[in-house]
RNA sequence: CGGGCCGUAGCGCAGCCUGGUAGCGCGCCUGAAUGGGGUUCAGGAGGUCGCGAGUUCAAAUCUCGCCGGCCCGACCA
């Protein structure tokens, strides 16, 4: 590959409104550009990026027994309509001329579901099906680049087993395969216990990259490893003595008193973890009550995970109204029957608290959670704070920023059993299929890794996902002798089986290191006519910035061997 | 979906408040010099000022509508 011939439209500044380091340098190399928001096209440069990444997943997925397909993007909606997915927000659809309703697939568990149905017997299981194939999906709020789109390229992979021990092994293989796979790639990638969310299974894992350019926060204990995504994680409180009550709730006046911080500095209130936190959200269109202590904040993800609903949503004011007769200020559940109430578990035993009293400007002193309140169910439903205990060692957990590029999950039937794909086990009766899923996000792999490698001047790629291993940086074009030494090193580094470019651009040398360094190349050789007077050329190493002299006749040796080293 | 900001040459921006000639830097083209860290000089090309309507003698500039993009929040199977 020639560099004066190569398509790799590097921009001196900044390109405006791109924040996340990936967007900036991935736009500033000529990597990507962007089509409309959340939509970008790869350049060479980030497609050779992305291939590489691809190659590297699909070698760990043939390792586990993976067979690849090919599947459609377009896909019939009545397919979606038989799983209940058709109704997901984000599902893009359309219709054909015939006026055909269709829909670009979100992921593919369906049309790899319908093809399961013609597995025939136990005996052709475990089968495990991947692809590399885009996704659609029309998000609210693309962002950050590549990190948040809605047209991707994901590897999907799909399990069909007849038993729970099976899925459990291919979701234990995929585990190991997936941490290969972000090693390779030079991500540093935790796997963490999640949410499956609503349309889930029984079991899920996320793989996140720390970095602040991520959306999702964990919680990470360095003791012993425990580490959850926020929506999943628990954590141990000290537990709190509360003084005696009365024996019954007491009304008391509390004029213009609309929050938890304001009662607690109100005279006759009570500090935030002695008050009840009163929400009302609709929950599959029902009302329900969520009570937590008034210094914790809810997940809603451990909501809809805990109460199993499929859609909520915070109840609006007339709503409220309509429910308790108050408005939110003076929310409370003592003595409310007319809708479930969901209390989190951190209440459980609790007395003598504050709360509302469902009449605007009034609350209740003297509360227990277990005399007072009609608790239909405890639940986990509070935000893990950083330096809370962690739950399986009471070591500090710390809060960590991170992008998910993969995610597990064990889906169990709810595919199989929408779309008939069951077979005969080894008693004859026929069984649905035990699912699991499990994803990768091709584009926002290849942005994590920018974001968790650069620096000032640019990308600092790891070898095996360069989009060239070598460059070969002829420094003066018009000295002839510097030109053909330059192309014999290139020759050579090709024969050697580098993944080399020569930048033969009649160009000044700072713009050619500038380029090779803003695009990320981790290994450089310079070929000048100072160092060629004295037989020389410089080996120069992106990460670290290391250089030195070689020999010119034995640089191409010592920089294949340096390559072939760190591939992995 | 709520809040904020922005659409002017390929990229980054100024001009808009106070209506009248469309400008700067980078990049690009030509020539010359230079050749180990975005070099210099000279010449040149390139713009429906996002789209539509309105006000006006006159609109990049004022008004209204629409479209698009970015950031924060909410949301994210």
């Amino acid at each position: 590959m020639r560099w004066s011939r190569s398509f790799i439209p590097t921009l001196r500044e900044d390109p405006a409104g791109a924040e996340a380091a990936s967007h900036r340098l991935l736009l500033r190399g000529g990597f990507v550009r962007q089509l409309m928001a959340g939509s970008y096209a790869l350049l060479p440069l980030g497609q050779r990026v992305a291939s590489k990444i691809e190659g590297i997943v699909r070698e760990e997925m043939l390792r586990i027994g993976g067979q690849e397909f090919s599947l459609p993007s377009l896909h019939p909606a009545e397919l979606w309509q038989r799983t209940g997915r058709l109704e997901i927000p984000e599902i893009f659809r359309l219709r054909d001329r015939r006026g055909a309703e269709l829909c670009l697939a979100m992921t593919h568990e369906e049309v790899f579901t319908w093809l399961a149905r013609e597995l025939r017997s136990w005996r052709s299981l475990p089968q495990l099906w991947f692809q590399f194939q885009n996704k659609y999906r029309d998000e609210e709020r693309p962002k950050s680049g590549l990190l948040r789109v809605r047209e991707f390229l994901m590897k999907d992979s799909y399990s069909f087993d007849l038993d729970a021990a099976g899925l459990d092994r291919q979701f234990e293989s995929h585990l190991t395969a997936y941490r290969r796979i972000f090693e390779r790639c030079g991500l540093e990638a935790l796997a963490v216990q999640a949410s499956s969310g609503a349309m889930g299974g029984s079991e899920s894992v996320e793989f996140m990259v720390p970095t602040g350019a991520g959306e999702d926060w964990i919680a990470s204990c360095a003791a012993c490893g425990y580490t959850a995504n926020i929506e999943k994680a628990a954590s141990l409180l000290p537990p709190l003595a509360d003084p005696p009550g009365p024996p019954r709730p007491e009304p008391f006046p509390t004029p213009g008193i609309r929050s938890i911080a304001a009662l607690a500095e109100f005279p006759g209130g009570v500090p935030a973890e002695r008050q009840i936190k009163t929400l009302v959200y609709v929950l599959d269109g029902r009302p329900a009550l969520l009570l937590l202590r008034g210094d914790h904040e809810l997940v809603e993800a451990k909501l809809t995970d805990g109460a199993g609903c499929a859609e909520l949503r915070p109840a609006t004011e007339a709503e409220i109204r309509a429910l308790l007769g108050a408005g939110p200020g003076s929310l409370g559940a003592v003595g409310v029957s007319q809708c479930p109430v969901y209390a989190d578990a951190a209440l459980r035993g609790r007395r003598n608290l504050t709360t509302g009293a469902n009449r605007d400007g009034e609350h209740l002193r003297g509360v227990d959670l277990e005399r007072d309140i009609a608790v239909g169910q405890w639940l986990d439903l509070r935000r893990v704070g950083e330096g809370e205990a962690c739950p399986a060692c009471e070591a500090p957990l710390r809060l960590i920023k991170a992008v998910e590029v993969g995610h597990i999950f064990k889906l169990g039937t709810r595919y199989s059993e929408a779309l008939g794909a069951s077979l005969p086990g080894e008693s004859g009766a026929p069984q649905p299929l035990q699912m699991g899923s499990y994803g990768i996000g091709i584009g926002r792999a290849l942005a994590a890794v920018a974001e968790a490698h650069h620096d000032a001047d640019g990308i600092l790629w790891p070898v095996n996902v360069a989009p060239h291993e070598a460059v070969v940086s002829v420094l003066n074009t018009r000295d002839v002798g510097v030109s053909e030494t330059g192309e014999r090193l290139y020759e050579a580094l090709l024969a050697a089986g580098v993944d080399a470019i020569l930048d033969d651009r009649d160009e000044r040398p700072g713009v050619k290191f500038r380029d090779a360094e803003l695009v990320g190349i981790p290994w450089r050789l310079s070929v000048g006519p100072k160092g060629l007077a004295t037989g020389q050329v410089e080996l120069f190493r992106r990460r670290g910035g290391r250089r030195r002299e070689v020999p010119v006749e034995r640089a191409a040796g010592i920089l294949a061997e340096s390559v072939l080293e760190e591939r992995r």
